[in-house]
DNA sequence: CTTACTGCAAATCTTTTGCAACGTC
DNA sequence: GACGTTGCAAAAGATTTGCAGTAAG
């Protein structure tokens, strides 16, 4: 059950936030592009191709705010830009796949951390929230051609 | 049995690498702050100190070798700056509890993953040949203070 | 002595910010 | 109509690069 367009929207307007037609040409980018792990100068790219009047600086600030709300997540694949997702995927504990040939990223799910985190709060009176794993190889395609 | 000065030394010549001084010196400021994950303009200022002639660029060229000799490890912790820690460490398997509180980052030490690695490749045909496990939280002083 | 390496400054790239005009509520 | 939002351009920060001089092997 993942959120829709419009509760999304609720949620902006929840807390004061303005519903401009930015905000949602950005934010639908996000469900034309489900699978993909977008930087802000793709998304810009992207919405950029039907609103051409559509600012990066705008892009950028209207990223930040939605992953303040936790409606996107913040990753970083170390190409020294950030990428963004839909949040509700962290919930599902996906994890990410990098090619170190192609670089390609795949996804997996997995729940074995949420175990790992309760023993981690035990053993070290850190309060986990969140957690990003990261698995760095070669693909299928990658591992034949080396 | 972590590699000695020399050693990493030996490794340079052997790929080619002069031995400057410069390379000496940024090396041993990782020595010298093993417990730390260094950035770039955070190694300069320690280098600094006692030798003001080294450059920010020689640093970064120097840091760039050192991590493609699998010397040092390239890791980020969101705020901006790519960081450096000694490679040797990632073998052990230790992790890092990252607070987004007061940005404090500790680490811990797991071997659970490479049961995890081997399910993967065996299911999804992914060759893993390393891994980035961060979680993010509250440390025990931030728990008290929110 | 050759060729890699350094320091400096300029260039590049990503992200942020100031500000006047604009649009939502 | 007020105040949050936008687009643009300029600024900021991290990292890279060109180049002439320097030094390791």
């Amino acid at each position: 059950m993942r959120p829709t367009f419009n509760s999304l929207c609720a949620k902006l307007q929840q807390k004061a936030y303005k519903i401009t037609p930015q905000r949602q040409i950005i934010l639908k980018a996000f469900f034309d592009h489900e699978q993909r792990h977008l930087s802000a100068e793709e998304i810009h790219g992207i919405v950029k191709q039907n609103h051409p009047e559509i600012g990066l600086a705008t892009v950028y600030r209207t990223l930040e705010i939605l992953a303040n709300l936790d409606i996107l997540h913040k990753i970083e694949f170390g190409d020294g830009r950030t990428r963004y997702e839909f949040a509700e995927a962290e919930v599902h504990h996906h994890h990410h796949l990098i090619c170190i040939n192609c670089g390609k990223v795949m996804e997996f799910n997995d729940d074995l951390l949420e175990s790992l985190e309760t023993w981690i709060a035990k053993k070290t009176n850190f309060l986990v929230v969140d957690h990003q794993l990261k698995f760095y190889g070669y693909c299928k395609d990658c591992q034949c051609r080396e």
